[in-house]
DNA sequence: TCTTTGTTTCGTAAATTTACGAAATGAATG
DNA sequence: CATTCATTTCGTAAATTTACGAAACAAAGA
């Protein structure tokens, strides 16, 4: 197996549950609910990440963090246009979201 | 004002949000989505804390401060059934969280 | 090519979370 | 009254998260 081992890891949560703990890590900050919003609010304008900074009281490095955070769970996604990263929800995760979510409450 | 001095303090995210990010962070954990899911599951029968602790791989007093976790935030109850502790839904607060998940990703 | 501009990455510090085993708790039982 | 039982709390260690300013980047404009 090329040096590779072979370990047997037991499985004790379901790929839903590993996965709506994730979405809600993603969700578990003021912050990136407040960027959330604003995106969902704003899905026909522009989104740039300046949008939003002078709302906030943090610092644009830690905008970009929490933006990486959201990206990193799938929520969101940044079509780049120099100099501007135009961020947007993406649709088709979030309505994946929708559903773990509205399942879990809705049972 | 009896020696307490008057802090204003700016808000910047609605008691929408900050009440999303709490509840999302509760869920933010597998094991506590575990819990959630078996209690949820169980609404009938009973719910004791070593129900759960041989399906997982975590130390009694952790699953205990899971538990707690999600009392604080208000998705499980306790019922005092000595020696027992009998967890249940807090049904209030679930549907509470429904809707405001529910209107989240639904808009 | 040197700035400017919007943004991200890096280095780092402080706070929070997760986990464990040992000790404590509180009610029932011998 | 000492023991048992399910559970929680405590003390603590390790990992993760959150935050900042400085530095880096990449494209556009002077």
């Amino acid at each position: 197996m090329n040096g590779m081992e072979v370990v047997k890891k037991e499985k004790y949560y379901t790929d839903n549950q590993e996965r709506m703990a994730k979405l809600a890590k993603a969700l578990s900050n003021p912050v990136r609910v407040y960027i959330l919003d604003f995106l969902a609010n704003n899905l026909d304008r522009c989104c740039y990440s300046g949008d939003m900074v002078d709302d906030l009281p943090i610092a644009r490095s830690t905008l970009s963090e929490h933006l990486k955070e959201l990206k990193k769970a799938g929520l969101i996604q940044g079509e780049i246009n120099p100099p501007y990263i135009k961020y947007c929800i993406n649709q088709a995760n979030w309505d994946e979201a929708k559903v773990l979510f509205g399942s879990f409450f809705n049972r």
